[in-house]
DNA sequence: AAGAAGCGCAACCGCATTAAA
DNA sequence: GTTTAATGCGGTTGCGCTTCT
């Protein structure tokens, strides 16, 4: 049956656009395939609205799209969603996506839960873009063990500075309320209500409503104050106040009560405009900074028996906060 | 200035799982 | 209990843009 007919059958009349869109998409045979147009994404966008999601493939037709319901429902969920985010990955973020792949692998649907507005779709493609080329300057494989430590020992304390540094300079930018230096918290979680975002005083780096949506999520969302090993980290940066308030909800918080000394890092977005990681993987590690043991501070590399089981659970946020406690 | 190479991202493909008939 | 369709997920590809030579 015609499509116009099948819709004025079914009582919805079809707007120019989509008589446009349907009509160009004839032309190209029975489903259009590749980038999609404006036309079909606000075809897209006002079915939805107006009879919700879910369905595709009725939905692709009555919508008066050319298009399979998989390829409708990948459109939606990685582009149109009003909720998904875009640009660029903050450092709490990428902090977050190597913890949470480290448990999990390419489970890339299942870390996307941890990252709201994030799809699994842009945080593969973060995986397989930046980590793997990381991965490659560095000369070793992205699942080899020599990686694993160059991404446990420099990156990921590396990005837990330039959050503590971004986090330090936005409050010193802030002169009409003095504000107490932040404190990063860590809390394990059962639930993707959960989610890790960061909180604090600085400006620019998060949508405002998003950041107050995580605050809440923090403080008496679901799953809060339960605790799992195998369950990933909460990163939080926030008042010694705020954080103090939190302690006291949940028993299962790691401080770092000062803030990083690495005040080089300009950067107050949180945004890693450049490299962390460069040279190969040996000097890298090389150049560690001092970090702490259960025997106190020393130089160079942790002593890698004392930190667990690390195939089965080869690092963790706890680990690096713990380690960045000197 | 032009071509090559690299990069980032959107979209597709195939398989597995789940739900409905 | 079986079959079929729909959905979800991870891997891969292709295109456009930018950077390099």
């Amino acid at each position: 049956m015609d499509l116009e007919m099948e819709m004025e059958m079914m009582g919805m009349p079809m707007s120019p656009a989509m008589s446009a869109a349907a009509v160009a998409s004839e032309d190209e045979g029975d489903l259009r395939r590749g980038p999609w147009t404006v036309e079909e994404d606000a075809l897209l966008v006002d079915y939805i609205a107006t009879h919700g999601e879910g369905r595709w493939n009725s939905l692709a037709r009555c919508a008066g799209l050319r298009r399979t319901g998989k390829s409708c429902r990948l459109r939606w969920l990685n582009y149109l969603r009003p909720d998904v985010r875009r640009g660029n990955i903050t450092a709490e973020e990428q902090l977050l996506i190597l913890d949470l792949h480290s448990r999990w692998g390419n489970r890339w649907s299942k870390i996307a839960q941890y990252l709201p507005g994030r799809t699994d779709n842009e945080i593969k493609n973060y995986w397989r873009t930046r980590v793997q080329k990381h991965a490659k300057q560095l000369r070793c494989d992205v699942n080899s063990k020599q990686f694993r430590d160059v991404v446990r020992h420099v990156w990921m304390p590396r990005l837990v500075e330039r959050i503590q540094a971004a986090d330090s300079s936005a409050a010193a930018e802030s002169d009409d309320v003095p504000v107490a230096p932040p404190v990063m918290v860590t809390r394990s979680m059962s639930s993707p209500a959960g989610a890790m975002y960061h909180h604090g005083q600085r400006s620019g780096a998060a949508p405002a409503a998003g950041a107050q949506f995580y605050h809440r999520r923090l403080h008496g969302g679901a799953g809060a104050g339960e605790t799992s090993c195998s369950e990933p980290s909460q990163v939080v940066t926030m008042s010694p106040d705020d954080a103090s308030s939190a302690l006291q909800s949940s028993s299962s918080h790691l401080f770092i009560a000062s803030p990083s000394s690495a005040g080089t890092v300009a950067a107050a977005s949180g945004v890693i405009d450049g490299d962390v990681l460069s040279g190969s993987w040996s000097e890298l590690l090389a150049t560690t900074t001092t970090v702490t043991g259960r025997d106190g501070p020393t130089a160079g590399l942790p002593d890698f028996d004392e930190l667990g089981d690390l195939e089965d659970n080869l690092w963790s946020l706890e680990d690096i906060w713990l380690h960045q406690q000197c």
